[in-house]
DNA sequence: ACCTATCTGGAACACCCGCTCAAGAAAAGA
DNA sequence: TCTTTTCTTGAGCGGGTGTTCCAGATAGGT
């Protein structure tokens, strides 16, 4: 009874968020877009409403895909939290210094769009809650192992650790050389102790 | 023998910082600019060559200011590493939290032009390791003192503390409370035991 | 008082932006 | 096969961009 969409969505909104990720919201015009999803200007326009939209989206897209890999990560190493947590760090910096230093989509997202956007700041509060709260979980699961000390809070911690990370993922853009930054891990691993 | 420039230009310079800091750097027109420093736009340009020009003199006063400041921080409380070391942390989340979450400048600037400006990676990075020497040698002189332990050495503990004070400076962007953010500096400190 | 050099604001330029819209193409039901 | 509906592309719209240029103003040297 129609024609049928062309193209897939997830797909689209999938090379959406490498462009928005590598040149940031400003910087990346719908022209670019386009030609990058390999679909016209009005295709895009129907599916996302307006560039925000799309943006949005893919701010999304990493929000599910970043997730997923963290909780695989987080499950591997149940049994030890300092390798769990090396191992979930260490990921993102390898994540962030590619493409010449692309960083976090989210990261990003705060640095260029804040304090106007407010939209922006609920979608990244949100996804910082999330990671602080999985990680203050499997601290106080630690805790009661004794595996770890009890000299502050779990979720002090967890949250010190979100942060610690902001800070590791702006440093990556930086530094390129994941050498530079991983003995840092290290230092922020013994406030465990 | 000529007519003599009517306005200030370190002024000028500075109003523009603080434009460049709330807003990012794509998303402030030279309208904006011109408006703001109440200049024409003529003036602008035979000042500071270019938009990009006058980001980076905005860039460069950033750094000087801020670098003063840091520098007569540290030097109030020289006796005690980890009171001189809150101290400066606390200091610039008050910063960053202004304005609705303005963050820090060298922060933006990494983020949002980062990895394709590499004049801005430069003077970022020469910013972050003149903090991270000084902080170096603020350690190495209490690690002499017995004043902090030794099972880091000084300049890794440095390297860490500048990237936890960028993540703090994300973290400014998101959360706007500083006592949310404030207990976090006790945790970090605990790597200095 | 005149001349010259540099300043001044703002109009004008070419270009690119986000976005819309019209005309044609493709799929599914009659 | 014809119709209907939604997809497709790309030209076009109004407006904003960074930048240039010009006419007038203002200072100091002669």
């Amino acid at each position: 009874m129609a024609r049928t969409r062309e193209f897939d969505t997830e797909a689209a909104v999938s090379r959406a968020m490498e462009l928005f990720w590598t040149r940031g919201y400003e910087a990346t015009s719908v022209r670019d877009l386009a030609q990058h999803l390999g679909i016209g200007q009005g295709s895009l326009y129907a599916a996302f409403g307006d560039k925000d939209g799309l943006y949005r989206a893919a701010l999304e897209h990493y929000r599910t895909t970043l997730t997923a890999d963290a909780l695989r990560s987080l499950e591997e190493e149940a049994a030890d939290v300092r390798a769990a947590i090396r191992t979930l760090l260490t990921e993102r910096i390898r994540i962030a210094v590619g493409d010449g230093g692309r960083g976090c989509l989210a990261v990003n997202a705060a640095c260029e769009r804040l304090p106007q956007d407010a939209a922006t700041r609920r979608t990244v509060r949100d996804m910082q809650e999330a990671s602080r709260e999985a990680l203050a979980e499997l601290l106080r699961a630690a805790t009661e192992r004794g595996e770890i000390a009890e000299r502050h809070d779990p979720h002090t911690v967890a949250a010190f650790l979100v942060t610690f990370l902001n800070g590791l993922l702006v440093s990556s853009k930086i530094t390129l050389d994941p050498r530079d930054l991983e003995p840092l891990i290290d230092v922020a691993l013994t406030t465990l102790d």
